[in-house]
DNA sequence: AAGATATAAGACTCTTTAATCTTAAATTAT
DNA sequence: ATAATTTAAGATTAAAGAGTCTTATATCTT
């Protein structure tokens, strides 16, 4: 998997906060009921999320009525940032044979066309936001 | 990491047979040497390489004088071959999100962003032979 | 035939990631 | 105030990947 589960899980999250997520209102959304339309456990939810909301991309709320929001307009939450928060960007930095002393200097054999590549994937990433990816979706089927 | 380390540790070996054959004797390459090379447990290094004598993408010989060999030209033994064997192809087939459910039919938000990119890393691992890699190097620093 | 050298195979251990469980703290509603 | 609800935090367990160790098997050399 090119991203982790823990990071994948955190991307859904933050989709279906999005697309629940009353612009009126702004009501929190409960972690109870994410993990259940998600098919995963509350707990382990919880952690993932609370990264988000530590990385101030979510703010979270306790007590009844409380839960998760984004902190800002799904439109400026790129996946990149969700990325960076929980899986890091080493697999934009990294070589692809793993070898630590790959550089521009002392490349790889592979290293010219992995670097390309790997750009590719992380402009990918840096260009969509939560906004566009929960834009149009009637349902969003993000059960595991 | 996009490629596991054992796929990882397969190429690198891959490589260093490559660059060490000599094309007239064909002698076979000990996978002592080659552990020492690569910096990696002697064990660990003959449990990878016997997926690939396995796979038929080398072949190995016990006793004195024993060891590993392409099975065939080293121009002839695309990236692809050993990822397949090791990793398979997951990499290239499976959501970007993780979704079971996720197809042509019903894709999720990012399906035909990642299906352009994986079918790209794909094409590079298609394109690039061992031959292409190991050649014009002096030195190869496969260490680890 | 015997001893040395080398891969094969499988059991075992260690580390990391994934997932669960328990307790604490904050907030609301009554 | 008290009880109910909800996230926070940390301990614990489970599963997978990475790495090690032991024993078996094949082959060469003498």
């Amino acid at each position: 998997m090119f991203l982790s589960k823990s990071c994948v899980y955190a991307i859904r999250a933050a989709l279906l906060v999005t697309s629940r997520t009353n612009k009126r209102t702004r009501d929190f959304i409960p972690l109870q009921e994410i993990a259940a339309e998600l098919n995963l456990s509350f707990h382990f939810l919880t952690k993932i999320l609370q990264q988000l909301t530590q990385a101030k991309i979510m703010e979270s709320f306790r007590g009844p009525r409380g839960g998760v929001l984004l902190a800002k307009p799904a439109s400026s939450v790129y996946l990149i940032d969700i990325i960076k928060v929980v899986d890091g960007m080493g697999a934009f930095e990294d070589c692809v044979l793993g070898l630590p002393d790959c550089s521009e200097k002392a490349p790889c054999p592979l290293h010219r066309e992995w670097k390309k590549r790997r750009q590719e994937l992380r402009k990918m990433f840096e260009r969509y936001t939560l906004a566009d990816l929960a834009r149009g979706k009637r349902v969003l089927n993000l059960k595991n």
